[in-house]
DNA sequence: CTGTTAGCGCATTCAA
DNA sequence: TTGAATGCGCTAACAG
């Protein structure tokens, strides 16, 4: 059965294609009579307007593309929720594209996100300098910043207060009584993780600590999960600008094999805090008896680990929807100002002890 | 700057556009030479041939819609993780659609995605009958049913063991000694739900336990999270379906006030799980001791609880992933074969304990 | 207040 | 081995 078009519901109706139009797109006035009978046919024949032919005829497809790192990673997940409930409100589609920090399958990506015609942007780039992402960008198609910052490109960024967060979370390790504080982190042409370990070098300068670079682990952040997906599916596939950092679990354990090892560590992201756990786990070290732990960003499941976790807390469904929003307004051209970074927020937990319940490690004064 | 087009193409070329068509296609053959300049000309202004157009013109366009509960469900998100990546890898993209149940916002994206003239429909039902997803069907749109059925509609469906896998945790329970066994479940409208419970009562049968329905608890699942997401989002809308079930934090409590609860509970979904779990802390009732627990569905994070849970583990990724698979099959007209239930596997941790460790409850011999 | 018509960018039939 | 011409379904001048 051939799909049903405008032609057909004109026909029906007595009137023109153009009328049809107008009435469904409420486009110019139309007597409220023949507006009933179009009315009636679209009914009776189940008509839905093509929005495929309208993309053609109007160059606008009210979709919109999403780029992210991994759906499979709970912050972008609910940040993408935070998307797709803000852009299906107005009747936008969104497409969603898992990069796992590769450039090459970004870059693919945007080759056909931009072959579709999309309207607009939202993208927690992976860093690298991209071509084809300034391309779109001369063509005029809206891109909102999600999360990191992109080289070369100026657009607007939508993020939280990592390095504030990052602060907070550093200086609480330090009133507990703790100096010797590692952070673990990925790569650094992540933007977001560069403020993060900004905020951790502010809290421990001010309080006087000196900084030592032993403690500051930069690694590939996947160390874990392995168990759960087959290994012969993409998601571990070439990730090129990952294979030359170090393995997280590796660097973690020396770090933990340290002579006078952290007394507390600051994991930056939620793959590595499960990976870090596993990892205190072979080792049998107890959190926060041997170790405390704070990490950067929460989850419904963090208060039921063991031990509940302290952890900083980052609005992600509001991200996702901040970004909406205001492609929204670039896409209809309304005025907006660049987002300020949205609050974040310490949860304190039961991961982190006091530095006089540990066993006695040597202390810098 | 305006878009490169074809006509653009075959200017700086010096050919028709029907042979840039052909060469970009590969649809006839076109002389060597001929090819190299169209190659040439692609390449210098940066041509991208517009999908929508080609869209309109073949009656396809290369995206197919995926509408599952909720992304933010760990569940789901591994599924879409694999339907994207299967999909990516032929040029396809996908449209995400979440329904939260919610029958009325299933009906509106169906809409959406009919009239976007997706190539194919892969969908998690809500379980309520839909017209317009019988007309789809009628439309002759590919349609994969995942996970579960859907009342009136006959298309492939792609699932788990669900009934064996429940089988499986209840005769684990059984074999460690409880005899009192508690069910938490969620609405009856999914299939999925309604094939566990089936295996439960089988293992009970099975060993001779007669059943009572006073421990099949069917309930609202929505009882955990509401601490990150904010209330004025749509995550807790309207879900018209699910206002009449009982909140499944209250259901739980009343089997637990009991005057013989449960030694044992089976909880069917993980946002289910999720819940229990924080029920049992504020009661502070203790897994495994007080009270055993096995759920459905792994996550990276089950091993990391308190205790680490012992779950039915289901496939998730591939079930996206043959989901995928088969849609493709139909769309190209391939032959297909009715896919067969997919292995779950019981992964047993330390959230169960043998009976006789309880706090003596009376005991059905 | 409504109809006619020319594209939008591509695939494809027919002709050469 | 290649071109010219038509149409996919819709919108938006322009005309009346």
């Amino acid at each position: 059965m051939a799909r049903v078009n405008i032609r057909d519901v004109a026909d029906r109706a007595g009137v023109s294609t153009a009328t049809v139009s107008h009435v469904i797109n409420q486009t110019r006035f139309v007597r409220e009579e023949t507006r009933r009978k179009v009315l009636e046919a679209v009914e009776a024949l189940n008509y839905h307007p093509s929005t495929i032919a309208r993309g053609l005829a109007t160059n606008t497809t009210q979709t919109i593309g999403l780029i992210i790192s991994d759906i499979t990673n709970p912050f972008f997940t609910a940040v993408a929720r935070g998307v797709e409930d803000e852009f299906n409100q107005f009747g936008y589609h969104t497409i969603f594209c898992n990069t796992d920090e590769d450039s090459a399958r970004e870059d693919e990506y945007l080759r056909l996100l931009f072959a579709h015609q999309i309207d607009g942007l939202i993208i927690a780039p992976t860093g690298v300098h991209s071509d084809r992402l300034l391309r779109i960008a001369e063509a005029e198609i809206p891109i909102v910043l999600l999360d990191r910052a992109a080289p070369g490109i100026t657009a607007p960024l939508v993020h939280v207060d990592n390095e504030g967060g990052a602060y907070q979370a550093t200086r609480y390790l330090i009133e507990l009584g703790h100096r010797r504080i590692g952070i673990l982190t990925g790569m650094e042409t992540i933007s977001t993780l560069g403020m993060r370990v900004s905020g951790y070098r502010r809290a421990l300068q001010e309080a006087g600590i000196s900084i030592d670079e032993a403690l500051i682990i930069r690694a590939d952040p996947r160390f874990h999960k392995n168990q759960l997906y087959p290994s012969d599916s993409l998601l571990w596939g070439s990730i090129t600008n990952l294979q030359m950092t170090p393995n997280a679990f590796l660097a973690l354990q020396k770090l933990l094999d340290l002579p006078d090892r952290p007394t507390a560590l600051f994991v930056t992201n939620n793959q590595m805090t499960l990976g870090t756990l596993h990892a205190f786990k072979e080792r049998k070290l107890h959190c926060p008896e041997d170790i405390s732990l704070v990490s950067f960003d929460d989850h419904d499941w963090a208060p039921l680990f063991a031990p509940p976790l302290t952890v900083v807390r980052q609005p992600t469904y509001q991200l996702g929807q901040t970004a909406a929003k205001l492609l929204l307004k670039m896409i209809n051209h309304q005025e907006f100002e660049n987002p300020s970074p949205l609050p974040v927020e310490l949860i304190i937990r039961e991961s982190c002890a006091k530095l006089s319940a540990h066993a006695p490690l040597k202390v810098a004064a």
